[in-house]
DNA sequence: AGCAAAATTTGAACCGGTTCAAGATCTATG
DNA sequence: CATAGATCTTGAACCGGTTCAAATTTTGCT
C-alpha cells in the first residue's frame, strides 16, 4: 500500500515563490485572471503545475470569506432518519432541490445523545441551520440560538416569536380535514392525535389539549373542531386519543374507541402513519374501510397514495416547505422570517358517506 | 423583522482583551479549561459571557486544524438522489452510522452538470470522500484525485489501481445466482445486463461485454457464464441483453427474448431494478412467475422482499459498504485500500424448478 | 528568606487564503 | 519627451483560531 503524504500539499505562498510573484497575484491568477497580466498569469499556472498545486483550498477561502456556503439539516433523530423516514425524505427532496439550484452544500448534522448534539451543532461548517423539529425541538433551538448562525425551525408551533419559522397552517389542514368528513355526512367522530406532551398517549381531555407543548397536535384539534361546530356537532363528545405514532398506543386507542355503543363513523388521524397503523387494524378487525369507517390523515406522504384504499388526507406541500426553509435562510439571513403554507385536501379512497 | 448583525460576532481576540488574558490562555479556556488557573478561568469565562461570546468559531478551529471533521459523498446524480433511491438510501444509512459513531459529519456533494460538479469537489470543506459511481464515474475520481483528498470509490470496477476501492465481488455473486436456477434445474437462460457502455443497450455479443467499461456489468456476466458452464451449458446460446435499467429498454428486449422458439425458463437479472421490470413484463403478458419463467435479481434492495413476487436476489450488505466506505477513509487516509465483501444468495419466491 | 521545580501565561508563528490601498510599470497623448 | 491615466503588482492586514517554546508566577522545601 503506497503512503501517500497528504500533509505536504503545496498552498499558495508556494507558488507564489515558484512563480516569482507575489501572493496576492498568484491569488488573483486563481480567482479573477483577467485582471493579472498574461504573461504573468501563465508564469503562476506554470509553476503551480509543477509543483502540484491544485487550485486554492477551501479551507483557507472560507476562512477569509467569511462562509462555508453550506447549510446544516440538523435534528434530534440519528441521522439515518434522513433517509428512512418517508416525510424527511420528501422534504429533503426540496430543501437539496433549492440547494443545488444555488450552489449550496448541505451538511447533515445530529445525534443521538445531547452532549454530541451540542457539539455537533457548534462545530458544524455551515452558515445557518434548518431545524427539522421533532422530539426536542427545544434543545435543537436553544443550540442553533447559541451557535449564533441564521436558523429556521420547521412546521414547529412555537410560541417563540423570535425566530424562523417555515410551517403549514395546521388549523386549516385539519379543518379542511374535518369539514371533508361533515360533508359526507358522518356525525359521529373520533380523534388520533399524536402527543400533545413528549411521551403521554390515551384519552386526552380538551384540557391536556390546551395545555400541550406540541403545539401541531393542539392546532390539528383545534381545526377539526371548529369544522365540526361549523357543522352543529358537539365536539364534548368527540374523543381524543393521544398516541405515540406507534401500533401499540394506535391500537390500543382504537380498541377503546370501537368498544363504545355507537363507535364513530370517521376517524380523524393526525398523521398519514397513524392512519396507516389505523387501516392495519381495521383490516385486521374485519371492519372496511371505507365502508364501515371513514378516515383521513395528514401530512400527504407519497405511501399515502398506494396504501390499500389509497389515504384521503391533508397534503402538506413538503418539498415545497424544505425549498422556503432553503430560501429562509439564503435570502433572509437575520430577519425573523415566518411564513405559512397552504394545505390541500387530498380525496382518495379511504373516505365515503356513512353507511347509514 | 428584527435585523440582527451577525457580522459583529465577537472573536476569541476580543474576549482575551476583555478579560484581560493573552489569546493563547483564552483559548486554553475553551479547550484544555484544566491548564489554565481557575480563577483566570472564571474570569474569561465571564468575559466570554459579558461580550456574547458563545465559544470557538469552528471555521478558525478548522482552518488551524487542518481538517474539517466531515466527509463528503459524491455523486454525479442530482443530490435528490440520495433520499429517492433505494440502493441509495441503504448505502447512506450505512455512511451515516459509521460517522455518527465516529462523530464525523457528512456532506453531500453532486451536480447535475459537470462544471458545477468540479466547482462542488474542488470547494466542499471535507477530509475526504466517498464517491458513489454511478455514471461519470472517471470523471468523478479525476475531480478527487485533484481535490488531492483520499477518496474511495464504491463498488465500481476498475482497473484502475491506485484508488481506493470497496466492492462486492460481482463474479462470485453472479455465480451464486446462475448456480441456484442450474440447480433447481434450469438449463435455458437469458440475461438482462446493465449497461456495458454508457448509453448502450440492445443484444450483447460477448465481445461487448469483454469490451465493458463498467466492469461491474461485465463480471456479472462473467459470475452467471461461469456457474453455467460448471453445469455444462453452453453459454454460447444465451442470450445477452443489455439495458438502460429503465421500461423501456427491458421490456423491448423481454419481448425479443421471448419471441425466441424456445424461450429461457430462467432470467439472469443484473439489478433487483431490473428484475421488478421484468415482473411488471411478465404479469402484463400473462406469464406467470416462478411457474411459468424464474428469475433471479441483484442488489437485495428492500422492496425486493415485498413485490410480487417475492423476488430471489443476490443481497449486497449495502449499509456494511457504506460503513466500510467510512472506515477506509477514517483510517486508512492515504493508503491504497481495497476491500471486497461478499454477496449472499437470498431464495425468496421469484425462483422455482422449471415446469419441464 | 532563598531557590529549584512545578504550574501558568504569554506572544509570536502558523493554518491557507483574500483583499485593498499604495506603489510600480506601461500606454497614449499633447 | 514629459506626464496624466490606465493597468498591474505588491505587501501588509485580516479571517478566527491553535500551538508551543520561552518567560513569568507559584509552590514546596530547607
Amino acid at each position: 500500500m503506497a503512503k501517500i503524504d497528504f500533509a505536504k500539499a503545496p498552498t499558495l505562498h508556494d507558488v507564489a515563490k515558484a512563480a516569482g510573484v507575489s501572493k496576492g497575484t498568484a491569488s488573483n491568477v486563481f480567482n479573477r485572471p483577467d485582471i493579472v497580466r498574461e504573461e504573468v498569469r501563465e508564469r503562476v499556472l506554470e509553476a503551480a503545475k509543477s509543483i502540484g498545486y491544485r487550485g486554492p483550498d477551501p479551507k483557507g477561502r472560507m476562512l477569509s470569506a467569511g462562509k462555508v456556503n453550506a447549510i446544516g439539516v440538523a435534528t434530534v433523530e440519528p441521522l439515518a432518519y434522513f433517509f428512512a423516514d418517508p416525510y424527511a425524505r420528501v422534504l429533503m427532496a426540496g430543501i437539496t432541490e433549492a440547494c443545488d439550484a444555488n450552489g449550496t452544500g448541505i451538511s447533515l448534522v445530529s445525534a443521538a445523545n445531547e452532549e454530541e448534539l451540542a457539539w455537533n451543532v457548534h462545530s458544524a461548517l455551515v452558515d445557518g441551520f434548518i431545524l427539522f423539529c421533532l422530539k426536542g425541538a427545544d434543545r435543537l433551538i436553544a443550540l442553533s440560538r447559541e451557535r449564533q448562525l441564521p436558523f429556521v425551525a420547521l412546521d414547529f408551533g412555537t410560541k417563540d416569536d423570535a425566530m424562523s419559522v417555515v410551517s403549514i397552517d395546521n388549523i386549516e389542514g385539519a379543518s379542511r380535514a374535518a369539514r371533508h368528513l361533515a360533508e359526507l355526512g358522518h356525525r359521529r367522530f373520533a380523534v388520533l392525535s399524536m402527543e400533545f406532551i413528549e411521551g403521554s398517549y390515551g384519552r386526552a381531555t380538551m384540557e391536556r389539549v390546551n395545555a400541550a407543548s406540541y403545539s401541531t397536535s393542539r392546532d390539528r384539534v383545534r381545526g377539526y373542531f371548529e369544522a365540526l361546530e361549523a357543522f352543529g356537532i358537539d365536539t364534548g363528545n368527540v374523543p381524543i386519543f393521544e398516541t405515540l405514532c406507534d401500533r401499540e398506543t394506535v391500537h390500543s386507542a382504537l380498541e377503546e374507541i370501537f368498544a363504545s355503543p355507537s363507535p364513530p363513523t370517521a376517524i380523524l388521524a393526525q398523521s398519514d402513519r397513524i392512519a396507516f397503523l389505523a387501516l392495519d387494524w381495521f383490516k385486521a378487525k374485519g371492519i372496511s374501510v371505507p365502508a364501515d369507517v371513514s378516515i383521513v390523515g395528514f401530512d400527504g406522504v407519497p405511501e399515502s397514495a398506494t396504501s390499500t384504499p389509497p389515504l384521503t388526507t391533508i397534503r402538506q406541500p413538503i418539498a415545497e416547505i424544505g425549498r422556503r426553509a432553503v430560501r429562509a435562510i439564503l435570502d433572509h439571513a437575520g430577519e425573523t422570517w415566518r411564513e405559512k403554507i397552504d394545505t390541500e385536501l387530498v380525496v382518495r379512497g379511504s373516505t365515503a358517506p356513512p353507511r347509514d
